[in-house]
DNA sequence: CACTTTCGTGGATACGTTTTCAAGCATCTC
DNA sequence: GAGATGCTTGAAAACGTATCCACGAAAGTG
């Protein structure tokens, strides 16, 4: 059988020119029509696909781009692995993809990895701190940030602010990105999105409303902590760690802890799943007992007894836009992108009783 | 700032090593331990990474591995997916991945791209036909299906029956893979999955039972049909295409034209999500109206009105387990791998009324 | 001590491509 | 018609690595 592949040599011997003549008409250089012709003719015929191997080497770098997420198992993130695929297909490149399950260790192994095979361009769910991706950086990589920023690093003690502050378009920046807080990001509008729930919640009647968060939910929880306003209730703000035991524990930890809390904002879809759950198990009915909001829309939120008021947020598009600024990052570098959030009001919200 | 990386000439020279005595060393060839010593001392410190571009180039292959699935946003794809990453992140290899929407001509440009990489080990969930995979089984690419068989070609008229058989263990297979029907795969065990669904339904006293399907199900319903014996009513086959327009549709049109029927077998998630929406839509009360099965079990599956009952199978072990299949593919060439269902009994099932 | 074997080592080559460079040739300008 | 200009072209270099091969030294054997 032809076991190898034909190489550019083969077709360049074959139609009786030069190598370079070759590569030029491939990439679409200048050449005489009829040289063109017979060598586009010959690569067809011997079905002459030019190696990325061999390119990326010469050009020093994968043409592909690095995608880096804490759980596919997660919706939100496959929905967001969705519309980088989508962006890079239409472009050609291929995506390397890593599941860092919200553990720095493995997300740096990670990066070391993506950065081994050269891939220099990079789309991130960061969990690290952020001088986790001075690395990257560092060596050149094209890094844009989804859905979270980094958690500032324990040492560096820049503008406090920066990161928690909502991103704005703006079109040049003047210095090339050199540390993690310049990288441009794409995210939902977690500001607005928790402002509005809350809200909706102090709406129907609520005050003692709780905030259930996992990892990477530090804007969230800003964003809760700024809503609800000055004396926040810290027995109210409980975390998880990430897996669906853990979300489901503190769900549950939270319910039993604090049996005055009338209403509970999940911060993603996994911790409204286990509010959902740990609230039936402890026979707290929803809404009439506990109101609840989800951050995050899932088909199975209309699924749901009953269906849940939720906080929409365009995953998909945060990682189609991500994957277009990270090919497109050659003119312009914008410092973000912002897309709106939606409150869709179904049926787990009622007035406190 | 050092904008390129060090290569391996610069750790020889600063060695004071030749360059095949470094690549040796980190390589775990020989090499003495004082100079094996030194290399390593000097390749920590100037941080040197091996570029994987040159060392692909000269082996003539991309370590990483490929994946092909239909859909990231479905969370078995979701979940299959996971374990592939899992298997590969343990072995340091990179995963490629591609999400081809079930749309063969996507598929083939996907395979077209990862043979352009010199991608070599390919884990796919198929949606073309069998001779779809030519191209990569004939480049060499040790490829392993999982979840789903190709559909027997239109052309290829082998043995009829070889495709939709289980496939069993078997240890050692004569010949190289050169034909898509000799690639190995991994499955979950379909048709004692759907035989133990319909036998439940049975026994609940259910005659008219439909299947309601989608794109890669052709084993699901072959065992359906199986299952239910010899006059199958193909009023009650329904299939979607993919999308979950397209599943809602199905389900709603089932329902509507065969009011008649008491059970629905869904044979995907997002073929059960859309037959609970449709059946709400109309007013049918699962189970009282009818009953419903839904093969592949989810997280929200329990925090449906009523839970689901479904027919749970290893997904995560399934993408392992083909990336352990692809990753020692070098010793024994197994035909594939059965991994069992379960049936979980929740509360979408009742007495035919 | 002469010989062979083993081992550690470094130079050179090849992998497949892109890109630079200079040369060849035809056309245009004065 | 001589020089300048433009276009097309192929040889060669480079990218970073693994591996073949030869060479020298050390160790083992008679």
């Amino acid at each position: 059988m032809d076991a190898k592949r034909a190489t550019i040599k083969d077709v360049a011997k074959a139609a009786g020119v030069g190598v370079a003549t070759v590569s030029r008409v491939l990439s679409g250089g200048s050449a005489s029509p009829r040289t063109r012709e017979r060598v586009l003719a010959v690569a067809a015929q011997l079905d002459y696909r030019p190696s990325a191997l061999g390119r990326n080497l010469r050009q020093r770098r994968t043409g592909g781009i690095g995608l880096l997420v804490p759980d596919l198992t997660d919706s939100l993130f496959g929905r967001l692995a969705e519309g980088v695929l989508a962006c890079a297909r239409s472009a050609g490149e291929p995506v390397v993809v890593g599941s860092t399950g919200d553990d720095p260790e493995q997300e740096a192994e990670l990066i070391g990895m993506l950065l081994e095979q050269s891939v220099d361009r990079l789309i991130a769910v960061p969990s690290g701190d952020a001088d986790a991706w001075g690395p990257a950086v560092k060596a050149g990589m094209t890094v844009v940030f989804a859905d979270r920023l980094p958690s500032e690093a324990p040492g560096d003690d820049g503008d406090p602010g920066a990161t928690a502050d909502l991103m704005l378009l703006d079109g040049l920046a003047p210095a090339p990105v050199t540390r993690a807080a310049d990288v441009p990001a794409v995210l939902a509008d977690d500001r607005a999105g928790i402002r509005t729930a809350v809200r909706y919640l102090r709406g129907l009647g609520h005050r003692r409303i709780a905030f259930l968060g996992g990892p990477g939910h530090d804007r969230r929880v800003a964003a809760f902590r700024e809503a609800v306003g000055a004396p926040v209730d810290e027995g109210l703000v409980v975390f998880a760690t990430g897996s669906r035991d853990s979300a489901y524990a503190a769900a549950s930890g939270l319910f039993q802890s604090r049996p005055d809390l009338t209403a509970v904002l999940a911060a993603g879809n996994v911790l409204g799943e286990a509010a959902v759950l740990a609230a039936r198990e402890l026979d707290l009915r929803v809404p009439r007992d506990v109101s609840l909001v989800m951050y995050d829309d899932v088909p199975w939120a209309e699924l749901c007894a009953p269906p849940l008021t939720v906080i929409a947020q365009p995953a998909r598009d945060i990682g189609y836009r991500a994957a277009e600024l990270v090919l497109r990052s050659g003119s312009r570098r914008p410092r973000g992108v912002v897309l709106p959030t939606e409150l869709i009001v179904r049926g787990s919200c009622g007035p406190r009783r």
